[in-house]
DNA sequence: AACTTTAGTGATATAATATAACAAATGTGA
DNA sequence: TCACATTTGTTATATTATATCACTAAAGTT
């Protein structure tokens, strides 16, 4: 048929890293990161250990290929619950981003704390992770964005948050606003703070419902947007 | 002098383990989790990696002494704070044991994560853990005591999430109220999720003040409790 | 002085990352 | 088709870790 741009034997060479992945990401869903075992994977997989240092130039350049994915994944899902989302109202939008970013997290625990839990021990993330850690917060933004938030902001310490925000945000993307960029760190990290504990199993034993908590935050935080704009 | 109750080879054991766990800390503190071994531990004691058995059972074993001791580190951190707090209002002493917190977790971000950060792979926290957890967070719980956050709770969701708190609370720790401990954990969520997000470096070449950040959701904080008591 | 407990050693099993040397399969040009 | 180069796999090896075991030496006890 079509001729390939890219050969037969690339193409291998990318299912086999697929592969690779698709059982390294098992085995950190089923024992953590630790368990993430090159020698293991190329058992698995009815190769030797060795044989995989074709495919990874070593371990961390395994993990670098899983947490690329996790983000990428995680990023199309929220995208999508923005798709879904931008029906009702901005408002709701936050809602519908934040419920999916918590199922997500709760589908695939590993894959979360791979993220944005304790790094690795040496392994420094590649480049191409701060744009993928844009893309999950961008839908944040946009929905923030089409609020009247922008409008006088109270307190001294939260104007002078936003100015340092403007200032840096000029740089990379002129079209966000510090304001917005306040409430979406600010949404950013009391999700996280939600998320982490309960995937971390710190809310077991402690008698309420997690998802119980985590809604009445968000509502906590669509209210903290609201006592904005009234000032 | 005084005949010791616990004999001369109790202590050198306990002393023998308290230098080992002093090595492990420093390991920990250079090369995160991962690069605390036994066998390093041993070398730089001047023994062999296995006479280490003899004082702990396992890694895991060694790991459970770090993690106790990180916890007494911090609750007798922020029991302090507390105490130095006291003498301004409830809301200036919640401020003193938010910074107390904070500053605790930047002076030692790996103790920090063997804390609340990712779970050790395998690793189960044994059950001293659970009071220790509770120290750290009753002093915040006294200090949302001393204010009148107890009064007529706004939206249905608080309110059933209140409900469920009480319920739990009165099996173990009947002189806390709901209402209490739901703005207790509201601070421990909002509290962590700013703290591990610096502490993990996400915060990183974003262009802000991360302890600016933290003071502004430590005023949000408080708001929140002043408009309950407005309601 | 005899006995028991404790603390250490070296040997060993197992498994991990990673490199190097070598062999085989695969694809490409003349 | 055949020679060559590339890619992919192997085995062997270095290094390091956890953990167990058998054995020895030391310290404390009766």
């Amino acid at each position: 048929m079509s001729k390939e741009p890219v050969g037969r034997r690339a193409r291998y060479r990318t299912e086999t890293r697929e592969e690779a992945k698709a059982i390294a990401l098992r085995q950190l869903a089923e024992g953590g990161i630790g368990a993430v075992s090159l020698n293991a994977i190329g058992k698995e997989m009815g190769v030797t250990g060795p044989a995989l240092y074709r495919y990874f130039a070593s371990r961390d350049d395994l993990l670098s290929g899983l947490i690329i994915d996790a983000y990428s994944d995680l990023a199309a899902a929220v995208e999508l619950a923005a798709r879904q989302g931008d029906q009702g109202s901005p408002r709701e939008c936050l809602r519908v981003l934040a419920e999916a970013t918590r199922t997500w997290a709760l589908a695939q625990p590993h894959r979360y704390l791979l993220l944005y839990g304790t790094p690795v021990p040496g392994y420094v993330a590649p480049d191409d992770t701060v744009p993928l850690a844009r893309r999950v917060l961008a839908p944040f933004l946009d929905a923030l964005s089409a609020l009247p938030v922008a409008g006088a902001p109270t307190g001294s310490r939260r104007s002078a948050l936003e100015t340092q925000l403007t200032t840096w945000i000029q740089a990379t993307n002129p079209h966000t606003s510090g304001p917005v960029l306040r409430h979406g760190l600010v949404w950013w990290t009391r999700l996280h703070g939600l998320i982490s504990l309960e995937v971390e199993g710190h809310f077991a034993l402690m008698g309420f419902d997690p998802a119980l908590l985590y809604t009445t935050e968000v509502d906590a935080l669509l209210d903290d947007i609201g006592a904005v704009i009234e000032s």
